[in-house]
DNA sequence: TCAAAAGTGTTAAGTTTACACCCATGA
DNA sequence: TCATGGGTGTAAACTTAACACTTTTGA
């Protein structure tokens, strides 16, 4: 088929992901060594451009799955950024995703080709191009997300402890919470299920696992539960 | 300069506008009759392809002002629409603004090459492509954005009642709402201010006029004051 | 036995909801 | 004078915020 378009120009897409993980109490952000001309050798968020037939999803996905060497990562769209001049190098407009993942899986492995490093999001590096814009719009973002839809999981292994759970959330708002406050709220949730065993690692006394039912939360909001953190 | 890309594909990509306006107690939309093939004839929203040395941002401001006759309208980006089948055509991206104007502003002039006719949000035509998903996203997140942000004000006159602003908002949520506590809430607002006139269009008594102070908007938001209805 | 983290309730303040009547005016 | 839409206050229910001590256990 003939192009009905042909009179307008055509436009390298690409798509940059910020990839959150939980450990050690802090919120990172994975940031790669940038192996491509402009800028090779600075830091950048990792990315990819997008591929005949794949939508931006699909081509965060692939990236994502290339980088960590996982399938099925909760992720979302954020904005496409396209001031012509934001790579220097050459016009490249871009869609940002933000992504979250439990850094304590057995099948997570940061492939080395991408020269990726962990680093705390109140400790980044200088990054190329408008990446920090495309930090501060995910941290935002993300701080609203985690308040209103319990994806918060998705950063925690499969069963967690409400201390851990609290760190987490501290960490993402930068803002130390009560205890009880969070408790009480956390535990009138129906889809967070106690379970009969205790994580010993970081107490003597030990702390209760808990577990994410996703069943159980369709459930609660269909029946109008509107989750609120 | 050679180009560092060049192995990857190139795009067209266009911008989608969904224009919301405010009329006779109603929220409506702006949906055009679409010029070009594939699918000319049918109804769509205006967009237009961008251009080179164009943001995406620039290219929907374009479209804006050559269908209203306007500038300076209130836009924000949804998302962008990247399934490769999306357009039947050929493959376009395409990047998904909405924006809000004041339908009584005398600067307004609906271009007629565009076809373009208002429907009311909840009786709109079929749409072609994505654009119903559009649509969807669009009432979602404005639903939202009116409830955090003094964004109403850009579908409203400069001078407004508050029984005007009350039916606006009872239109985006399709609820109605309780006239004392919308009063009540809308009223404690510093940066909305009571004029000393009334208007008389839709009663004998008159309501007064109201306006929306963006200055002392900005003072209260700095003094930690969070916009919420 | 003690250090370290887990777990537990209550009260006061603030916010949200529900609700009914009077007012001003022009026809 | 009356029909129409504009304007006003209060009390009960609910939500949020603040706050301190006991429990468990391994070293």
């Amino acid at each position: 088929m003939d192009s009905f378009y042909k009179e307008h120009p055509r436009f390298f897409v690409s798509v940059d992901c910020l990839v959150f993980g939980f450990a050690n109490g802090q919120l990172n952000l994975l940031v790669c060594k940038r192996k491509m001309e402009p800028a090779q050798g600075t830091w950048s968020l990792p990315g990819g451009f997008i591929e005949q037939d794949e939508s931006a999803e699909a081509a965060a996905e692939r990236v994502l799955s290339n980088l960590t060497g996982l399938e099925d990562i909760y992720m979302e769209q954020l904005k496409m950024f396209s001031q012509p001049k934001r790579d220097p190098g050459e016009r490249v407009l871009s869609v940002a995703f933000y992504a979250l993942i439990d850094l304590g899986q057995e099948a997570l492995e940061i492939k080395p080709s991408y020269q990726a490093h962990w680093f705390n999001i109140n400790e980044l590096p200088d990054l190329i191009f408008d990446h920090p814009e495309m930090v501060d719009l995910a941290l935002k973002t993300l701080r609203h997300a985690v308040s209103t839809k319990p994806i918060v999981f998705n950063l925690l292994p499969e069963k967690f402890t409400l201390p851990q759970m609290q760190t987490l959330f501290e960490a993402i708002y930068d803002q130390a919470l009560d205890k009880r406050n969070f408790r009480k709220k956390v535990q009138s949730m129906p889809f967070l299920v106690k379970l009969n065993e205790k994580d010993k690692q970081s107490s003597r006394k030990g702390a209760f696992l808990y577990t994410f039912d996703q069943k159980e939360y369709e459930r609660a909001s269909q029946n109008g539960f509107c989750f609120s953190l």
